[in-house]
DNA sequence: CTGAAAGCGCTTACAG
DNA sequence: CTGAAAGCGCTTACAG
């Protein structure tokens, strides 16, 4: 807010407000300057009626000269909305959200809306201010009931889009690249390599990526007469670099080391090939390593990633074009964006 | 916001807004329920005046029967404060601002404050809507004119902390580590070991931090009484990989080759070696690199980056300190942290 | 095309 | 300790 000063007296009527040392403006002081009243400055503002052309004139002039901009917060109050969106993302330091949200960012920008960008975790649950504060919610993340931010939420109807993270079943609309196929990519790819002892890093299960992404590799091995080995799939703690070197330090124990990883993000596949090179192995040479994002960093870690490239700006896009929608009093229809196996070095 | 159905009639009271369908309920549902004023439950709610422990009772219970948050709009229309605050970054995408960022959340988090994060850039400036929806800005971003986002801000004074881009003169409190020393610590290290001709790989000076590295930089230079080889300083477009590899590719047709780079970021320093590999360069053997932050990449990469580490963490949370003093009238007083040489394999 | 006025849901002097 | 009521700065039927 850039007024601070407290309110002082009950009489200070409209047009005094001009007067009220470094604050902003209010529109009664425009109203008062263009000689016409707050109704038509209003509608000028948000043209939501036709003004006279010489009136705007004077109005637009006004505005400009105080440097006039509508309180949010009144605006809102009366409006009942608040053009604003809460974009939910499970971790801001892995890349992957980041460029999606750089796609959100480059649609909301232009259509008047602006975000909110808030971390959730189960350990730090989500900030019930913003729940009130936000006309919709784009959510990366996972929430065991995404509708129940908190108890009263169900009610409220807060309209929500999934994005990448999304339950089938649900009736939350979503947009996603398909998990499990981007999974069965990449894992018929390293059996048409010539690999059979194929290793799955993965994410815990209450993801529904993760969850997809394993089905998928478990199912391209099955189809290919060979049996799924417990001992080959590995649960990373979380999905930083540092979580992948963790989670494959138990594979390198193993009697029969798997000729490739599959890791269903290109974190935990750095990770993982920086724990196989501190145990000695090469990659791809020893163990081929195929990861999942394509982040930037991909084409530039060496050996360069091999990975299961998703539509990270299209994602974001996509997904407040349809909360866009869904604000307009559309039916929201989800939808499911390409993804394409990128070859490179590390498999 | 939660409510989204219009107001339809004038006509309705305090108590009816409980049966407005789904909508949130209003304090005045709350005030009827507990059978007391709404002035009372305000009270109770803001613990901003003492209230008959019984009655207190009642109200939370209310509170609690009826799933009652308050409406953000009128509460900050009325307070005259949001608990927002506002933080500016160039780039969601250099994990540096994700670092500083988890460590604002860490402290916002626990004093009642929720914070917006926008990117801000000269091609796309910010968004006024935030200015007037703030309590005050975290800026990590340069900005020409920080104290004018918009034409009218300087008037509003809208409380500022500048978080390690700062320009010493101005009379914006800030928190940062020392550039230009950090630099002088980095290319020390570099004369240490024996380096003479040590490139400079730096960001575009509108940034003081890469302005005051590049000081730090010939400062160190002169002071072994060597000379500062212009050829050898090579400005990047921005802070990513590509912007990296790019740079340094200037430097690769030099017939007489630096020995040494000091890249003024990680993320520049990793670009540096992919370049340098590509160019059949071996790191640290033909040419020794340092970086600066100490991102978490930087002890995964191959090989991993020596660097001068920023507290990053600890930036972001002093900087919310000193934007919360600020706020309850203290008068701000800005802090240096002190950075590290972190020496590792590739220089 | 325009204005007077009610109302949005809170908070806070003011007066008990 | 508590309530009635004004006021925050907007928007929007309603009535010209």
């Amino acid at each position: 807010m850039t007024s601070r000063t407290p309110r002082k007296s009950r009489s200070t009527s409209g047009i005094a407000a001009s007067a009220n040392g470094p604050s902003a403006s209010s529109i009664s002081a425009v109203a008062a300057l263009a000689g016409v009243s707050t109704a038509t400055v209003s509608r000028v503002l948000n043209r939501s009626k036709p003004v006279n052309a010489e009136t705007q004139q004077r109005v637009e002039a006004a505005v400009s000269q105080l440097g006039y901009r509508a309180n949010p917060f009144a605006r809102s109050l009366t409006s009942g909305e608040s053009r604003l969106i809460l974009v939910l993302t499970p971790d801001f330091l892995n890349p992957f959200f980041a460029e999606i949200v750089q796609g959100i960012e480059s649609v909301t920008r232009r259509s008047g809306y602006s975000i909110l960008l808030s971390q959730a975790s189960d350990t730090a649950p989500l900030d019930t201010v913003y729940e009130r504060l936000v006309d919709g919610v784009i959510s990366l993340a996972h929430l065991r009931d995404p509708k129940a931010l908190s108890g009263t939420d169900r009610k409220h109807n807060l309209p929500w889009v999934a994005c990448s993270e999304f339950r089938p079943d649900d009736d939350i609309p979503y947009v996603s690249i398909d998990h499990r196929q981007g999974a069965i990519d990449a894992v018929q790819y390293l059996l048409n390599r010539g690999h059979r002892r194929i290793a799955l890093l993965t994410a815990a299960e209450d993801y529904t990526w993760a969850r997809q992404r394993r089905i998928g590799y478990e199912e391209t091995l099955r189809r290919a007469g060979l049996t799924v080995d417990p001992a080959l799939i590995r649960v990373a703690r979380g999905t930083e670099y540092a979580d992948g070197i963790e989670a494959v330090g138990g594979l390198l124990s193993l009697q029969d080391l798997p000729t490739a990883i599959f890791a269903v993000a290109d974190t935990l596949a750095i990770g993982a090939i920086k724990a196989l090179r501190r145990a000695g192995r090469r990659v791809p040479e020893d163990v081929a390593v195929v990861g999942f994002d394509n982040l930037h960093l991909a084409q530039v870690f060496e050996p360069s990633l091999t990975t299961i490239a998703q539509p990270m700006r299209e994602l974001g896009q996509a997904a407040v074009e349809l909360l866009l929608g869904q604000l307009a009093g559309e039916k929201p229809v989800s939808r499911m964006l390409p993804h394409t196996l990128v070859v490179r070095e590390s498999g």
